[in-house]
This record gives C-alpha cells, structure tokens and sequence, in this order.
DNA sequence: GCGCTTTAAATGTCAGACTTTTAAATGTCA
DNA sequence: TGACATTTAAAAGTCTGACATTTAAAGCGC
C-alpha cells in the first residue's frame, strides 16, 4: 500500500483510499485488526491525526470499526444488513431531495420495483408478514391519524411486502426506493376519501398474497401506483393554481 | 447544533451528526458554506482536529465538499447520481461478499430488479441504448476475450438494459444489483458453449427491446436467469467435488 | 487459585505551529 | 483609466507533542 505524498490529492483521502481497496480486494478480510495509528502513520510516512482523518473516512462508510483500550484498534467490518440498508435510505433520501426529482419518477422507480417482489412475496411470504400487512391497514383507518404517521404506516405496509419475498438482497436494494419517498408523500394531504381508497387497495393486495396470487398482487400495485399519482397530481395542482410562480 | 462532551460517543461522530442532520433536514442548504474549521471548533467547544476528523466523516458520504484557499471551506454538496452510484455499487458489493450470500440469492434479486425495468426499456430505450447493447454481444462473441472482460461485457450490457427505461431512479436503484453481481460472476468459468448460450439470449432480448415486447423482453431475461444458474450450480458443484471439504 | 492492583497499549482529545492554496485587494505601469 | 503583476489574508492541510481515557492483560498478595 503506497500513497504519493506529492499528489494534489488529500493525504487523508489517498490513505482511506488504499485501505479501502485491501478491504475490497480481500487483502484484509473480516474482523483483521489494522496496524496502530502510529503504526499507519510509520508506514505512510504522515502524523497521526492525518491516519486519523482517513479512519474517520472510513468508520464512516462503516468498512472500519474502532475500539479502545489495550487490545484496541481499528478492525475491519462486516458490512450487516442494518448498516447498508441505513446508508442506503439516507443516500437516496438525500438524492431524491436535492435533485428535484419528480414525484412521478421516483413513483415509477418504486412500484416497478415493488412489483419485482410480488410474485416472489405472493410464494414465501410468513403469516408474520401478513399479520403485519393487516395491522397496518388497521392503523391507517384509525381516525385522528396524522398524515405523517399515515404515510409511516404506509412504509412500513411495503417493506413487509417487500420482505416477504424472503430474499435479503431484495430487501436492502429496495430499502431506498420505499423509504425516500416518504418526505415526498408527506407533501400529500390524505383525506378521509383517499385514505378509504388507499386502504381498499392495501387490502386487495395482501389478500392477493395471503392467496398466493403473484399476478393479483401487481395488478393490485398497479392500481395503488395509478391512485397514488391521481392524488399527488391533484395535490400539486392544487398548489400550483394558488402560487403559480413559487416552487 | 449541541453536543454532549459527557456522552461516550466520540465527539467527532457527534459533531458530523447534528452537521449532518442540519442537512438532511433542510437547515443547511445545497452549496451553503458552513463555518471554517476555526469557528467550528469555538461553537463546539471543541480543538480543530475533532472538527476537521467530523467534517472528514461528512466528506466520506459526499455530503460535504472542501475548498481550500481564500473563499474556501467546507461546502453542503449537492448529492449526484454519479456520486450516489458509486455509493451504491461499493456498498452493495461488500454486502455480498462479506456476508455470504448464495450466488441463488443475489442472482434472484438481479433478475427480479431487471425485470421490473424491461416493460420500461422496451418502451422508452433510444438507438443509444440498442447500439450499447449490440456492440457489447458483439465484444461478447470475440475469440480470446478473457472470463473477467466477458464480465465487464456483461454487466456494461445490462446496465444499458436499465438506463433504457430512462428513469434515473431507478438506474440508480439497481446499479447495487447490477454492478455488485459481478464478483460472484467472475468466479465461473464460461466455456466456449456457455458464452454462445449466453449471447443467443442477449441477442433475443435486445431484439425484444427493440421491437417494443415487454413482455418478450421478460421472457428473454427469465431465460438467461435461468441459464445463468444452471451454469454457476455446474461449476460450483464440480469445484465441491473436487475439494468437498473445502470452499 | 481467586481477586485486587498495576501497567501498558491503544484510541480520543487538545494546543499550537507551520505549509499550501486561493482569491481578493493593492499597487504599478502603459 | 485599464490591464497586469504583487501582496496579503483567509482557509484548509499537515505536523509535533502532549495529555486523557479506556481496556485488557500482567503482576501481586492472600
């Protein structure tokens, strides 16, 4: 692992940088103690604080973990679920938000993605992600319900969908597409009508599952994608006749 | 902003949350400066280097960009697709190879991903896309090609499947499924017959795509989900015959 | 052999100085 | 007055050295 120190590059970044790659390629494997700060800072011929900063980097892409004290150090991590599918919410919550992407887009991204996973949750889905399919549908015809516990709840209905099809994988990659955009259905103003028409469809597609029936649920995600963009439609709509010049 | 200098959490990762936060919440905005390093450091009540080792954390995530010199500083980055990738593509591929997944489970989720985005493809997909696809199975079908650059073929291949859909979103989503299959793949060793299987399919789907047939273009990608599998569970099985211990 | 104390290694934090980069302010000359 | 060179100041990047805190292992007494 060499760094070039004449580089314009940052000395912090080159270091995470060829740590990094080790931890990619396999030269360092899971759960490796690195070297001691002072250590790195020998070999890469820099001080301390600057092996630091490059630590830092890399604790937090959660590739390193730290811990103190006499058999202390930095070791390598095993990436868990929980973590990337943690980074992966806050990227694509972030990427949604700072690049005005439109509701419609990032609707399609959703349910086709959704719509990946529902043959596959209609075959292995549990009673567990069916009980917690209908309890959510129960919540959400609560009256007094906020539009933000709504959309909470509305969350939390698709990722059982979602993780219902039994495959981690899926699970993760679809944490963001599901997750992102509740800050944009939170925009939404739910009535009374649209809730009932939101929760009729919830519950044609979890019976569709419960029955096994792959194709019923994407005809069901279909018409619960057509609802969600009516209503957004209408929404904005709305707004923009009222301040057709602002945002 | 408030830290808690009695809290066990290091001051840097306490630090490069509530900055953090500020962000996602909307407080800071896309391209605000943040305070120098210096300033920082007198509001946190903290030295330089716990501030500068926050910012490097923030850094790592691309949520911040530094400016050296005169206007320099650290600036609220807006997040980009090309950035978001990466993201996704290093994340996704440590999640695989440090956790085991089976080449069954990884390959699953690719293949219901790409499904989702054929309908989509074969719909919006410019000539752009078609040449992208046919020079790859031409590039395919090139004596001497080397299994990791028949690969590379492949995954440049796909990756102009999605972004035929023509929705950011979701090429994005599924750079992760795409890009991070690729190890797993790498380990098989394609004969001369598999290689031709393959292109057969890849040439029925970007025929599919082009003629408009979603539906074809599903079947086509069903097809080589499944001879990509029969193909991994002969070389796998081979190898655990050879050293069932092992592997 | 058990439990307490000591110790050493490692990370976490701090203070201060120096280097390099960069853009704006200033100055100089035609 | 205007274009170009120079100076200057602000900021990040880096280094040195020190101290604080945490933690497990070694040492010690009983």
């Amino acid at each position: 692992m060499k760094i070039d120190p004449s580089s314009p590059t940052d000395l912090s970044v080159q270091i995470a940088d060829a740590i990094r790659d080790a931890i990619v390629s396999g030269d360092l494997i899971v759960d490796e103690r690195l070297p001691s700060e002072a250590e790195l800072a020998d070999q890469f011929n820099v001080s301390r604080p600057t092996v630091r900063e490059a630590l830092k980097r890399l604790g937090a892409q959660s590739l390193i973990r730290t811990q103190r004290g006499a058999t202390g150090g930095a070791f390598v991590n095993r990436l868990s679920y929980t973590d990337a599918y943690d980074q992966q919410v806050t990227t694509a919550t972030l990427l949604l938000s700072m690049n005005a992407v439109s509701f419609e887009t990032a609707c399609e991204a959703r349910y086709a993605l959704e719509r990946a996973c529902a043959p596959l949750s209609a075959q292995r889905r549990t009673s567990d992600h069916i009980a917690t399919m209908r309890t959510e549908i129960f919540r959400q015809g609560q009256p007094g319900l906020t539009d933000e516990a709504f959309c909470a709840s509305d969350v939390a209905f698709h990722r059982a969908l979602v993780d219902g099809a039994g495959n981690p994988v899926l699970s993760y990659q679809l944490a963001g597409a599901v997750e992102a955009m509740q800050p944009l259905m939170n925009m939404i103003t739910f009535t009374a009508r649209s809730r009932e028409a939101i929760i009729a469809l919830h519950t044609a597609i979890v019976e569709a599952i419960e029955a096994g029936d792959g194709p019923g649920t994407v005809d069901g995600l279909n018409a619960l994608e057509t609802e969600t963009l009516k209503l957004a439609r209408s929404v904005f709509d709305a707004r923009n006749r009222k301040k057709p010049e602002a945002g």
